[in-house]
RNA sequence: GGCCGGUUCGUCUAUCGGCUAGGACAGCCCCCUUUCACGGGGCAAAGACGGGUUCGACUCCCGUACCGGCUACCA
């Protein structure tokens, strides 16, 4: 790279960020720190319909969550700020005169009823060459109607003048040689009667001033690219303009299309990447993290769609990703949404997580269950025994709270048609050999060397009481489990006895008793 | 309709003219586990179609089909 690499990652804050945006986000933060270059954040808010309080500080705590802060932003500041459109009005104007006087702009008079009218009346309508001098514009009107409009404040956009027979081209990143007849896109508008630049003109001119290099974004933008390449031609020079990158679109597991957050709603998983919700419906909707998803996860299942490095390897850190990301190895071909691989991705990360780290992000989900943890330590130990049958954050709950309460229920279901009176008479025995243990351990306070707490001479003991009686082991053994968790899941069972301790397995072992019957 | 883009197992993908088409997720089977998982092993599963070019094409070219995106004073 001849010139520090810049790109930015554009969004306009009206709602939650999907994970397509986050994809744009991350292939974007992967280009520039791979180039050793700078990411900046601009706020698109042209469009004050559509702007909603609060989105842009969820995009600012998505990025953060997922470790992509940007060098710049509306809150990181920079050298090239304001970096919200809706604070640079001044400067889009400037420009837009500029196209007029230059003859590549027009001012338009048309009302939206006028376009409503014109639309209904022409199949097909396009504000282009055709039917252009059949509008309200300073191209059909003469300078001094034009001239007398304005002065009486009329409202009106200014858009941009497509020439009539030119090819546009240029080279996408990903696509190569894209190239469109101008004569089939329209008179898009660039400065809309409201004062505010349309997207078209400010990221032109934004991405001009902010020295951006690279542009990186959806491929739903490839249909527009010519009025954007015009504009560059027209305002800065082609030799100026970033090199354009667009992503492939994220699609819906099921059918097709583009994912939606609806999708989401209807297939049981997030599209967010957080929980957000809406200020105005007050809707909810689920992100990734909530789920219980860490962060390193979720940005290697995004980065994996449509990337990879052309080996095996799937599970990347942010780093690796940063040392290894390569534009030309971007899929062109859009890619469905697949959610079992997305948790697959994080059943790995919890796998290489740090227990002590995995305690602190389990312990909120362990509160919001009111199971109590009285002992960090023993939390970190926990966490340890049961991560390798985890897929998701909450799943800890499900998997470990037994370590530290008895089951609320208990599935009797699963033995009682096989139960009988020496089973009955096998537990019963047990607990008293428990409770024998845990009072001679109480009353001769170092000596009881006997006394069996770790697993495997609870097994032992467990074993030799079973040999005496008519009963196939791996029943008891199961009916042991089902006391013990309330269910077929968990570690093995002396782990599990030796964690909880003697008192409280004797405790769960009456507690199913009472709950069995023998007849 | 027009314009643009895309097309390898059900899904994500490898392959940059030599392929018995590889891996992962999901599915099925076996082993491990006297539970559930994890893990290990195995099975099944793909080049949209038709023409070229070439000794040879999944790879290059053309056409067709299908899918998608865009076609707002939204981004």
């Amino acid at each position: 790279m001849d010139s520090k690499v810049r790109v930015r990652f554009a969004p306009s804050p009206t709602g939650g960020l999907h994970i397509g945006g986050v994809r744009t986000v991350l292939f974007n933060y992967l280009f520039a720190k791979h180039h050793q270059g700078e990411f900046i954040l601009r706020i698109e808010d042209t469009d004050q319909s559509r702007f909603v309080a609060g989105a842009e500080e969820y995009i600012l705590d998505t990025l953060k969550w997922c470790g992509l802060s940007p060098n710049e932003s509306p809150v990181h500041g920079g050298e090239y700020g304001p970096y919200r459109q809706s604070e640079r009005k001044a400067i889009y104007h400037e420009y837009a005169q500029k196209l007029i006087q230059e003859g590549h702009a027009y001012y338009a008079f048309d009302t939206s009823q006028d376009l409503e009218e014109k639309r209904k009346e022409v199949p097909n309508f396009q504000y282009s060459r055709a039917h252009r001098m059949e509008m309200k514009n300073s191209i059909s009107l003469s300078q001094k109607e034009v001239a007398e409009l304005l002065a009486q404040k009329t409202p009106y956009v200014i858009r941009i003048k497509i020439p009539d027979a030119e090819q546009v081209h240029f080279v996408d990143m990903i696509r190569g040689e894209v190239s469109f007849d101008a004569s089939t896109v329209d008179d898009k508008v660039l400065l809309k009667a409201d004062g505010m630049p349309t997207y078209h003109l400010a990221v032109v001119v934004d991405d001009y001033l902010m020295k951006i290099t690279h542009a990186f974004r959806g491929e739903e933008w490839l249909p527009s690219a010519p009025v954007h390449i015009l504009l560059w031609k027209y305002l800065f020079g082609l030799d100026k303009m970033p090199q354009w990158a667009h992503l492939p679109l994220i699609l819906k597991p099921e059918g097709s299309g583009k994912l939606s957050k609806r999708d989401g709603e209807r297939l049981g998983f997030p599209v967010f990447a957080m929980d957000w919700q809406d200020p105005k419906t007050q809707e909810q909707t689920i992100g990734f993290r909530e789920r219980g998803f860490l962060p390193e996860a979720f940005v290697n299942l995004l980065a994996m769609l449509g990337w990879n490095n052309g080996t095996e390897q799937e599970i990347f850190s942010l780093d690796e990703l940063i040392e290894q990301f390569s534009i030309d190895r971007v899929h062109k071909a859009g890619a469905k949404f697949d959610y079992e691989k997305a948790k697959w991705f994080n059943q790995q990360w919890i796998q290489k997580t740090d227990n002590e780290i995995l305690a602190h992000l389990v312990k909120p989900y362990l509160d919001a269950a009111q199971i109590e943890v009285h002992e960090w330590e023993y939390l970190v130990k926990v966490i340890g025994w049961v991560k390798e049958r985890c897929h998701l954050l909450p799943d800890f709950v499900t998997q470990s709270a037994f370590y530290f309460k008895a089951p609320e229920t208990i599935d009797t279901a699963s033995i009682q048609s096989k139960w009988n009176t020496d089973k009955q008479d096998f537990f019963i025995a047990l607990a008293n050999d428990y409770e024998k243990f845990i009072s001679s351990h109480e009353s001769s306070v170092e000596s009881s060397t006997d006394f069996p707490k770790d697993a495997i001479s609870l097994e032992t003991h467990f074993k030799n009481l079973a040999a005496e009686r008519p009963i196939k082991l791996g029943e008891l053994l199961l009916a042991f489990r089902i006391m013990l968790v309330g269910g077929k899941f968990g570690p093995g069972v002396f782990e599990i006895v030796e964690a909880i301790e003697l008192k409280d397995a004797m405790q769960r072992i009456r507690t199913s008793l009472s709950l069995l019957s023998t007849n």
